[in-house]
DNA sequence: TTGTATGCGTTATCAG
DNA sequence: CTGATAACGCATACAA
């Protein structure tokens, strides 16, 4: 087993001092040509690579971002995180990531544990449990400790820092323009229940369609199903005791399991009932048919979020104390398939 | 802004050395009550905690865990991510995750980055490149660098580390006897054009199944689709050409694509023609009907592999020189839903 | 009971 | 041109 070689070692091999070897392999002016070449040869052939953990502990920067999600088996977290880490490789950064599963505590926990040290600033998405609480001092804590914070997706207003989101509100009011525009007139809209900005937004934008349109707003043809643990059942009864030619879902899930319903009962999709939903992933694309629905674009959500995080951190040496927080907005996509009938 | 505070700090406010800090914080019992009592009081009070960076340096161990793999937007790798993830939090490890992207040349840049002092161990599942290559000197590299390695799904033979695997040949061997035992007489396989061992391993157990059952196989009967940019003309025309009355597929996007196609055509699922998929994701779940599917149980394999490469780290101290390397192998179970007759 | 010195691997400053 | 020294934050063997 050869362990990495340091630059001590190379300096003991050579006959020079640590400082010699050091400046050589940055090429510094102050080494002669002669010297620099043989120890350049010596560090090639033994492969050096400076230790990662030195460079930290004297640059005081681990060149790591710490990246706090409630799920990671959930397409749209995945997509945002796929986006992160490749910004973030592309830029000489590692990505450490922390699931909080939901969990206030385990957000909090982890977040300690990052900022001791492991990370230079986080990207996160708050957890549905600290939503409900209502308590962020744990991001106050961090952003006081100096790390830059930047939210994505589950923003906090109360929180000043960067933030990434997506124009919930507007997208919800194009789907159900959409329908409208269908010729639809009984729109429903199947949300889940919860304190998510999202729903609640993609709620808002819905009803402004309707309302601008002309269209009456009907507080029956809202369903609002559970956060978790989805009864089939539920939907099924929607479906039979409503009435309704076009439904916007907050998700794909929903989505395509109201496609099935009302299909089994001989309602037709698009013929009969448009669907839009939420999230394109692999159930819109695979559905039958195939399902319009909102991309949300989790990729860029991601590169924008590590975009702006490195940002900070690399501007920070220097200038600091001007607090000029931005909030971006990634803008949704219509994709239209096979559930709506598309001019 | 408030910096975090280090034992220098505590030590110059309270007159005292670092070492007496530092050991008091240990509770060690060179220290007089009284000082211990003094120090801590002041530590929590400033919210003291060790800068891991530093103890990383000293200790030469990060506790960070380095997770390299081909792809994060993809259900079976996310869930053997959040295994890991989950099992390595409650150890105490962080995670780093890089995504090859299925490239080879990511694969080593990445792995390079990470053992530069970053990580301790890797758990990874090799790109499809790097399989093509079949050049795997940066797995060599980084073991005989002294990291430990765990290899999982995608592995190795010519590698000697841990590897965690599935059943893949069995599990297949039994979708297939199943849809025998539903009296299906031609089975049909829609595989991947590939290098990966576990297509191959999933065609063997559907073959041996054929065989010990008196089942002729019929190569005719076996599709093989891309491995990105499946067309679904390619399925259609297969629906349409062949006979078949069951069908193993080695995916669920492919077994849903297919399910869609035949019931287009008026081919009954599972009245005329059974469906085994592998990957329990949310298509399984969702589709129509509900798919009889391979669980592949990814967060048991992601928290086995864990185990494995905290194991080796931890006992790393001390012994050193046995090398007993072991492959588990973490058993599918079939799902049994709508688009098989079960019993 | 407390403190000093050393080392982990690196860079930067300053002397030689 | 080269090298010794300090510093990053911590732990520990060894003095006092």
């Amino acid at each position: 087993m050869k362990r990495k070689i340091t630059l001590k070692q190379i300096a003991r091999e050579l006959g020079v001092s640590i400082s010699t070897v050091s400046k050589s392999l940055k090429d510094s002016d102050e080494i002669s040509t002669d010297t620099k070449q043989k120890v350049k040869a010596f560090a090639k052939l033994y492969n050096y690579r400076p230790n990662n953990i030195a460079l930290s502990l004297k640059n005081r920067r681990t060149k790591n971002i710490g990246v706090v999600i409630p799920d990671i088996v959930h397409h749209f977290f995945t997509t945002v995180f796929r986006g992160i880490e490749k910004y973030a490789n592309q830029h000489g950064y590692n990505v450490v990531v922390c699931v909080s599963d939901e969990s206030y505590e385990k957000e909090v926990f982890n977040m300690e544990l990052l900022a001791n040290g492991s990370i230079d600033g986080f990207i996160m998405s708050v957890s549905a449990e600290t939503q409900q609480k209502n308590d962020f001092s744990h991001l106050k804590e961090v952003m006081e400790q100096g790390f830059p914070l930047v939210l994505f997706d589950r923003v906090i207003d109360e929180i000043e820092c960067d933030k990434v989101i997506m124009n919930d509100e507007e997208i919800a009011y194009q789907a159900t323009a959409k329908m409208i525009a269908e010729g639809r007139k009984k729109i429903a809209l199947v949300t889940t229940e919860s304190y998510f900005n999202v729903s609640e937004k993609r709620a808002e934008g819905y009803k402004r369609a309707l309302k601008e349109h002309g269209v009456d707003y009907d507080e029956k043809l809202t369903l609002v199903l559970p956060f978790k643990g989805v009864e089939e059942s539920y939907i099924e009864d929607f479906v039979e005791n409503k009435n309704f030619d076009g439904v916007l879902c907050v998700n794909e899930i929903f989505a395509v399991l109201l496609m099935a319903t009302t299909q089994k009962k001989g309602i037709r999709v698009p013929e009969d009932v448009s669907v839009i939903g939420f999230t394109d992933g692999l159930l819109s694309r695979y559905s039958s048919p195939t399902l319009t629905t909102v991309a949300q674009h989790g990729e860029k959500m991601g590169e924008m979020a590590a975009e702006m995080l490195i940002e900070k951190l690399e501007n920070e040496i220097g200038f600091h104390e001007e607090e000029d927080y931005r909030t971006e907005i990634i803008k949704a996509t219509l994709i239209e398939r096979g559930s709506t009938i598309n001019t």
